[in-house]
RNA sequence: GUCAGGGUAGCUCAGCUGGUUAGAGCACUGGUCUCAUAAGCCGGGGGUCGGGGGUUCAAGUCCCCCCUCUGACACCA
């Protein structure tokens, strides 16, 4: 059976980081893995082009949309050409192939009745440039992120019957437990779903860069909305809809996708394909975030890493092998040069990397660079034994995408190995001249390494290479059936002399994380809010007056006020702030203080608080309150005060 | 708040259906070989298995309560 693996397609919205070389290293060395393993095997990377974003980004760029697009996608094809990742296609959305794919499965779905016309009604905050559905929007009319108020705008689209294939979705996800990996995220996917599915809005008229309907709609006010078109990716790569199609891989044994994009590969994903007839496949893998040196990395901290940087410094196969060694699968991982070091130097350097060298040093002064595996089964059948148990657990870890355990157990080797040469030392043998026995056991330990190189291939494939051009084979699905799987012995050769292929790293290779970029964070958030300033003087915990006076505080008389039902905490207050209209204010204050109690009195609100919504409802500012372990109590004037006295 | 999954050596974690003195890697430390990249090998220290109850001949492992962390939803002053 074929094998067909995938990354997601990268938005080109921005430069590669180190989570889309995270995810493009795990697909590559899965491809590696089964293309070694004779497997006929399709790998598919590529960039995902269209939607509004893009649009505007090429704008302010001042470049045409597609020429801007062309140039990000080549950043990241560039990146994985000079990272050599394997890929058999490298797909953009916005390829004719794809669109034309894109167009027929729409035909397809519309044929089978799952495509219907509608109105999509969005609230729409002007400000914001975004559409909110109404569950989102606060007392049913304001805009989550800034409290204005939205407008009801209602565009013509198509809709995806997603509802319908709701019970499908989750007899799939009972049936097929490897269906999501790794399982813990199985039921986020299939609450969720439970939870009830919306039918999907697929297309948009509010801008054009996107794909157009298939012409046999006669509607070309509308472009596909992002998801269909960027899913469909998957199935168009391998020419869906088209002549010479390779449909043959299809379905994909194994598609990655980071943690964030899990639920739309998990749910609209199968569905789509339920919706053309076509099998699921048969894993998402969902991978975890990185941190570096513990924190989130974002633009603003400026402790982004990029993957072009860190390979400069160290290589990337050291990278790849840390990546993948690291982090359990789907967990997040956490990047610093510490343990990117010690992992080079302790796993690389000194258990892998010198064991070959202690065997080239032996055998240029037993048997002048000649090692022969003729005595070997004599005597170390205890540790071909050994080796032979380790190699046979390999697969499992790997198909569950386990690479840190992979790559664990694949140690255990060098372990064998070391402990070879120090048990029958062969400088002894040499001396009480036992040739066979020290010569057998060099040879030992280069059937080691050559069986190790083999299984270590898929995720460091010229470091790999390097070790098999010393041990005079190549790294291939012939050897690898030899070697591996039918567990023979290398034939007689002579060892190369090679230098030491891991150097000890004794010094950190790059800048330290910026535990602060002051100037660069300052200028960003400053940009953005007039807020920054409080940031700056976070270090030293003084701001200034000005500063405090930002704060607008003011007393308030409390009007009403009403348990809110279901919550626990909140108590649903009016409060005049001598304003012309009382101001709503929700408050967390149900465990200490009765709605009857407060009626009348008075307490200090902050009146220029960005509204929030609360259990539905918008709150317009926040009340001041004291909490210990004692509880809690609302900070409020000494006398009564007008409504809406400044306080300062 | 609801749901899910955690809390086991300094760190990262393994411990399946309850059963001998609770394990691994790293780190630390003592010893030792010399083929080797100050690498290797052998040994050692170090754990109230989050807390408290309970079931049992026997619990890290099952049940209940509490604390705490993470994630997804949902109302986070």
């Amino acid at each position: 059976m074929s094998k067909y693996i995938t990354t997601p397609i990268y938005y080109v919205n921005g430069e590669a980081h180190i989570g889309h070389a995270y995810t493009t290293f795990i697909a590559d060395s899965m491809a590696r893995y089964e293309k070694l393993k004779g497997e006929d095997t399709y790998f598919l990377t590529g960039t995902d082009e269209h939607g509004q974003k893009i649009e505007e980004s090429a704008q302010k760029n001042n470049k045409p949309t597609q020429q801007f697009a062309d140039e990000i996608s080549a950043t990241f094809k560039n990146l994985w050409d000079e990272f050599e990742i394997c890929y058999d296609k490298f797909i953009r959305t916005t390829d004719e192939e794809h669109k034309r794919g894109v167009q027929k499965a729409f035909e397809v779905m519309m044929a089978k009745g799952d495509i219907y016309k509608d109105f999509y009604e969005g609230h729409y905050c002007v400000s914001c440039e975004t559409f909110f559905p109404e569950t989102q929007l606060i007392d049913g009319a304001f805009c989550p992120d800034c409290g204005r108020s939205t407008n009801v705008v209602k565009e013509e689209s198509y809709f995806f019957r997603l509802s319908k294939y709701q019970d499908a979705l989750l007899k799939h996800y009972a049936e097929n437990p490897d269906f999501i990996l790794p399982r813990s995220r199985a039921n986020e996917v299939i609450n969720f779903v439970k939870g009830g599915l919306r039918d999907l809005s697929v297309t948009r008229t509010s801008f054009t860069w996107g794909v157009k309907l298939p012409e046999s709609m006669h509607d070309d006010k509308h472009v596909m909305y992002v998801w269909l078109d960027a899913l469909m990716n998957y199935v168009t790569a391998l020419g869906y809809g088209q002549e010479g199609e390779k449909m043959s891989y299809w379905p994909a044994s194994v598609q990655f996708v980071g943690k964030d994009i899990l639920r739309f590969h998990a749910i609209y994903w199968p569905a789509f394909l339920m919706s053309l007839d076509l099998p699921l496949p048969k894993t998402i893998g969902a991978h975890g975030w990185w941190t570096r040196d513990g924190e989130k990395m974002s633009k603003s901290k400026g402790n982004v890493i990029s993957p072009k940087e860190v390979s400069d410094a160290y290589g990337v196969e050291n990278l790849r092998y840390f990546m993948l060694r690291e982090v359990p699968f789907g967990q997040d991982g956490d990047f610093s040069q510490r343990a990117f070091i010690d992992r080079i130097n302790s796993e690389l350097s000194n258990d892998l990397g010198n064991l070959l060298n202690r065997i080239i040093g032996m055998s240029g002064k037993y048997s002048d660079f000649l090692i022969d595996s003729k005595d070997v089964e004599r005597y170390h059948a205890k540790e071909l034994a050994a080796m032979a148990g380790v190699l046979a657990s390999l697969d499992e870890y790997m198909e569950t995408l386990q690479t840190h355990r992979y790559l664990e157990e694949l140690w255990k080797l060098f372990s064998i190995g070391n402990k070879a040469i120090e048990e029958y030392a062969p400088w002894v043998k040499m001396k009480e001249n036992k040739a066979d026995e020290a010569l057998a056991t060099v040879a030992l330990v280069a059937n080691i390494l050559a069986k190790a190189a083999l299984m270590l291939s898929p995720i460091m494939p010229k470091t790999t290479a390097v070790i098999a051009d010393t041990l005079g084979f190549a790294i291939d699905n012939a050897n690898y059936r030899a070697l591996v799987r039918e567990g023979k012995l290398l034939a007689p050769f002579t060892i190369k002399k090679t230098p030491p292929l891991f150097p000890r790293i004794e010094e950190p290779l790059m800048a330290e994380a910026p535990a602060a970029k002051p100037n660069e964070k300052e200028i960003e958030v400053k940009k953005e809010k007039p807020k920054a300033q409080e940031k700056k003087e976070e270090t030293t915990g003084l701001i200034e007056i000005g500063q405090f006076f930002e704060t607008s505080l003011k007393v308030g008389t409390i009007l009403e006020a009403e348990a809110v039902e279901k919550s626990a905490k909140l108590l649903r207050l009016q409060v005049d702030l001598g304003e012309a209209k009382p101001r709503q204010i929700v408050a967390g204050i149900k465990e200490f203080y009765t709605p009857e109690s407060l009626v009348g009195t008075q307490a200090c609100v902050v009146a220029n608080l960005k509204p929030a919504k609360l259990m539905g409802m918008l709150s317009e500012g926040m009340l001041l309150a004291a909490k210990d372990e004692d509880g809690l109590c609302l900070v409020r004037p000494e006398k009564p005060k007008k409504a809406g006295t400044p306080i300062g």
